[in-house]
DNA sequence: ATAGGGTTAG
C-alpha cells in the first residue's frame, strides 16, 4: 500500500522538478503521502455550510421626490441632501446638480453623494462641474472630501487631477495620503508612490496598514526592474517589521502576494508561516500563489485549511484557485469533489467559479462536462466564460467548434478581449486551420479594434510555421509592429523543429538566447533539431553550454489518476517499485509492434549512443510507463487519461496509436500544449502537433 | 471614510 503513497507524492515533487533536479527524501515522502491519501475522501462534499449567497439584508431606501420637497414650507438642508441623494442613486446626476444653486448651504454630505455618483455613473465631465461647485462653496480644504475627490479621479484614471487635489489640501490627514498612494499604485506610478512613502516617513507621519498595503502594491506593479521591485518590497517589509506591522493580517497578506509575484514563493510561505492570525483571504492568497506553479502544494494547503481551521470557510475566490490547481494536475477526481463541494455551498452562482469549472473540466480531459457547465450556467456569462470554452475546444483540437463558438459569442453581442483572440488563434493552430487563422487575425483590429500584441503574432507564426509556411512566418516576425518577444521567436523555433530547418532555427535562437539566457528549453530544442540532422558535434556543443550555465533538461514526467489517486512516473524510473512489471508489458507490446513494421524512432534520443541503448531509453519514457500502468490498473471499457509535463515524444505518439488499436482502448494524453485522443490506431491531432 | 486573495492564453 505504501507504494501507492510514494507515487502520489512524486506529483508534488514534479512541480519542483521544473526548477530543481529530482531528489527525493523517501521517508519524508512516505509520511507526507500517507497523510495525503488518508485525507483523500469525499468529506468536503458532505460538509454542508450555510450559503454565502443569501441576499444581504438592507433596508429599502426611502426615496424623496421634488413633490415631497415642494410640499415643505421651509425645506431644510437635510431635505435637499435627501433629494440629491435619491436622484444620484437613480442615476439622475444632472437633475441633482441643478438643485445645487438653489441650495443656500450645501454640506459635506451633499458633495459626498455627488462625488460618489459621478464615480459610479462614470461621468468624468460632470465630475469637474461638481468639483468646481465644491471649490466655490469653500470645501476645497475639507480633507474628507479631498479623499473622495482623489478616489474619484483615480477611478477615472487621471492621476494628474488626483495629485492636484492632494497638493491643494493643506490639512493632509492619513486618509488623504493613503488615497493618493492608492491612486499612484493603481496607475503604476511606483516611483512616485515610493517617494510619497518616504515623504510620509520624513514628516513623521505614523504609517498605518493601509499605507503599507498600497505601498507594497505600488512596488510590484511598476518598478522598472525586477531587482528594484524586490529591493523596495524588502525595504517596506523591513519597515513594517520595525513598526510592529509584521503580523497585521492585511499587510502580511499583501506581502505573501507580492513575494509570489516577484517569483519568491519561499518568502511568501515564510511570511504565511510567521503569521499569528490568518483568515480566508490569507489562506486564499497562499493557495493562489501555489495554484499555477505548484498545484499539488496548493491542494495540500487547501486540505490543511479544511482540516485544521474549521472557522475559516473557503469562499468563491478560494475555490477558483483550488479548481485551477486541479486543472494543473489533470486531477479530474479531485476536481469533481471540489465541484460537489461548490454545489453544496451554493457557490456556483459566481461567474468566476463557473469559468474556473469550465477550464478545469476541459483541462482534465472532460470537454463534454465543461460544455455542460457552460450551457447550464446559473449566472450571466462574461467574456472569460466564452474564452474558457473556446480555449477548451482549442486544446482538444476541435478548431471548427472553437470558431463556431467564437461566432456565436459575437452574435450574442459579447465583445471579445485580446485573450479571446489568443484562444481562437490557438485553436486554429492546433487544428491546422491556416486560412481561418489568417482571416481572424486580419479581423482583429479591423472589426474589433484590438491591436495585435506579441502573443497574437506568436499564434500566427505558430499557425503558419506548423503548416510549413516558414517564409511567411518569418515575414510576420519582420513586419511586427511590436517588439518580437520570446514567445514569437519560440514559436518560430518550434516550427523549425517540426520541419528540420537548421539555419532558421539558429537565427531564432540567437535572439532567444539573448532574451532568455536561462531557459533550458530553447537550448534543448536546438539540440533536438541538430540531432535530427545528425549534427552530433553541434549537439554536444549545446550540451556543454547548458552545463556551463548550470542548466538541466527538465526531466520528463507523466501521471495518471486511478480511483481518485494520482500516480506519477519519471523517465527511466529505476526507483519505481513496479518498474519491472511495467517494463515487461511495454517490451511485449513493442515486440508485437515490430512485427507489424514499427521501427523505434530513436532520433528523439539526444544522446549519441548505439541503437540498442537508444531503444532502451525510449522504452523507459515516462508516458509509456504511465500508459502501461493504466492498462494494467483500469477496467476494459475505461478511457485511460495521462498527463505529461513536456511535449509528447514522437515515438511515444506512434506507440500509443498502436496500443489504442491493439488493446482496443481509448487513450487520452494531455501534454504541455494540447490533448491527443487516441482511438483505433488514430490520434485526433492527425499527427500534426 | 480606505484595505488584502481569484477566473481565460502562452
Amino acid at each position: 500500500m505504501h507504494h501507492l503513497a510514494v507515487d502520489s507524492f512524486t506529483i508534488g515533487e514534479l512541480i519542483i522538478l521544473r526548477t530543481k533536479p529530482l531528489k527525493l527524501n523517501w521517508s519524508l515522502v512516505k509520511s507526507k503521502t500517507q497523510n495525503f491519501i488518508s485525507n483523500l475522501n469525499p468529506m468536503w462534499a458532505t460538509q454542508t455550510q450555510p450559503s454565502l449567497f443569501q441576499p444581504p439584508l438592507r433596508s429599502p431606501h426611502r426615496s424623496f421626490s421634488f413633490k415631497t420637497l415642494s410640499s415643505l414650507k421651509t425645506p431644510t438642508i437635510n431635505n435637499y441632501n435627501h433629494l440629491i441623494q435619491t436622484l444620484c442613486r437613480r442615476g439622475n446626476l444632472k437633475q441633482a446638480l441643478q438643485l445645487l444653486p438653489h441650495e443656500q448651504n450645501p454640506t459635506q454630505r451633499t458633495y459626498e453623494s455627488l462625488i460618489l455618483a459621478c464615480s459610479s455613473l462614470n461621468e468624468p465631465s460632470l465630475a469637474r462641474v461638481v468639483h468646481g461647485h465644491l471649490v466655490d462653496d469653500g470645501f476645497d480644504q475639507d480633507p474628507f472630501l479631498s479623499t473622495k475627490l482623489i478616489d474619484m479621479y483615480s477611478h477615472f484614471g487621471s492621476v494628474e487631477d488626483a495629485r492636484n487635489v492632494f497638493e491643494k489640501t493643506s490639512d493632509k490627514t492619513i486618509f488623504v495620503w493613503n488615497a493618493l498612494l492608492r491612486a499612484l499604485a493603481l496607475a503604476d506610478e511606483g516611483e512616485e508612490a515610493i517617494s510619497l512613502c518616504r515623504q510620509m516617513g520624513m514628516l513623521g507621519m505614523p504609517l498605518d496598514s493601509f499605507t503599507y498595503s498600497y505601498g507594497l502594491k505600488a512596488c510590484v506593479a511598476s518598478s522598472s526592474s525586477h531587482d528594484l521591485a524586490e529591493r523596495r518590497v524588502r525595504q517596506i517589509h523591513g519597515h513594517a517589521l520595525r513598526h510592529g506591522f509584521k503580523t497585521r493580517v492585511h499587510v502580511a497578506t499583501t506581502l505573501i502576494d507580492c513575494y509570489a509575484k516577484l517569483g519568491s514563493l519561499p518568502y511568501s510561505r515564510r511570511v504565511f508561516d510567521g503569521m499569528t492570525e490568518r483568515n480566508v483571504v490569507t489562506w486564499s492568497a497562499m493557495i493562489a500563489c501555489y495554484a499555477s506553479e505548484r498545484p499539488f502544494d496548493a491542494l495540500m494547503l487547501f486540505q490543511e485549511m479544511m482540516m485544521r481551521e474549521p472557522d475559516t470557510v473557503p469562499n468563491s475566490v478560494t475555490m477558483v484557485s483550488v479548481l485551477q490547481a486541479c486543472a494543473g494536475l489533470s486531477a479530474l477526481g479531485q476536481g469533481k469533489l471540489i465541484h460537489a463541494y461548490i454545489l453544496r455551498r451554493g457557490l456556483e452562482a459566481v461567474v468566476s467559479v463557473f469559468n474556473a469549472l469550465i477550464a478545469m473540466y476541459a483541462k482534465c480531459g472532460n470537454l463534454e462536462t465543461g460544455r455542460q457547465v457552460f450551457d447550464t450556467i446559473k449566472c450571466q456569462r462574461d467574456v472569460v466564460s466564452w474564452n474558457s470554452m473556446i480555449a477548451g475546444y482549442g486544446i482538444h483540437g476541435f478548431g471548427r467548434e472553437a470558431l463556431h463558438l467564437f461566432e456565436e459569442m459575437i452574435d450574442k453581442g459579447v465583445s471579445p478581449s485580446p485573450i479571446t483572440f489568443v484562444s481562437v488563434l490557438g485553436a486554429c493552430s492546433h487544428a491546422g486551420l491556416v486560412q481561418e487563422g489568417k482571416r481572424i487575425f486580419a479581423s482583429m483590429s479591423r472589426e474589433f479594434g484590438i491591436i495585435p500584441r506579441a502573443e497574437h503574432y506568436a499564434c500566427m507564426v505558430d499557425i503558419l510555421g506548423r503548416a510549413g509556411q516558414l517564409d511567411e512566418a518569418e515575414k510576420i516576425v519582420e513586419d511586427m509592429r511590436v517588439e518580437p518577444g520570446p514567445t514569437v521567436w519560440g514559436s518560430l523555433l518550434g516550427a523549425c523543429r517540426i520541419h528540420g530547418e537548421v539555419k532558421r532555427a539558429e537565427k531564432a535562437c540567437a535572439r532567444l538566447f539573448e532574451l532568455e539566457p536561462l531557459n533550458a528549453g530553447n537550448y534543448i530544442l536546438l539540440a533536438d533539431i541538430y540531432a535530427s540532422a545528425k549534427m552530433w558535434e553541434e549537439v554536444s556543443r549545446i550540451k556543454r553550454i547548458l552545463e556551463g550555465k548550470g542548466l538541466q533538461k527538465v526531466p520528463g514526467c507523466s501521471w495518471i489518476e486511478v480511483k481518485k489517486k494520482l500516480y506519477s512516473f519519471v523517465s527511466v524510473d529505476e526507483m519505481n517499485p513496479r518498474i519491472e512489471q511495467l517494463h515487461a508489458l511495454i517490451v511485449r507490446l513493442v515486440t508485437e509492434m515490430k512485427e507489424t513494421g514499427y521501427v523505434p524512432n530513436t532520433k528523439v534520443v539526444l544522446y549519441d549512443l548505439d541503437q540498442e541503448e537508444k531503444e532502451r531509453i525510449l522504452l523507459g519514457h515516462s508516458e509509456k510507463l504511465a500508459l502501461a500502468f493504466g492498462l494494467i490498473n483500469s477496467g476494459k471499457g475505461q478511457v485511460i487519461r495521462i498527463t505529461k509535463n513536456l511535449r509528447l515524444c514522437e515515438d511515444c505518439h506512434t506507440v500509443t496509436k498502436f496500443i489504442s488499436k491493439f488493446a482496443n482502448r481509448e487513450i487520452l494524453v494531455r501534454d504541455v500544449n494540447r490533448f491527443h485522443h487516441f482511438r483505433d490506431g488514430v490520434c485526433s491531432c492527425l499527427d500534426y502537433w
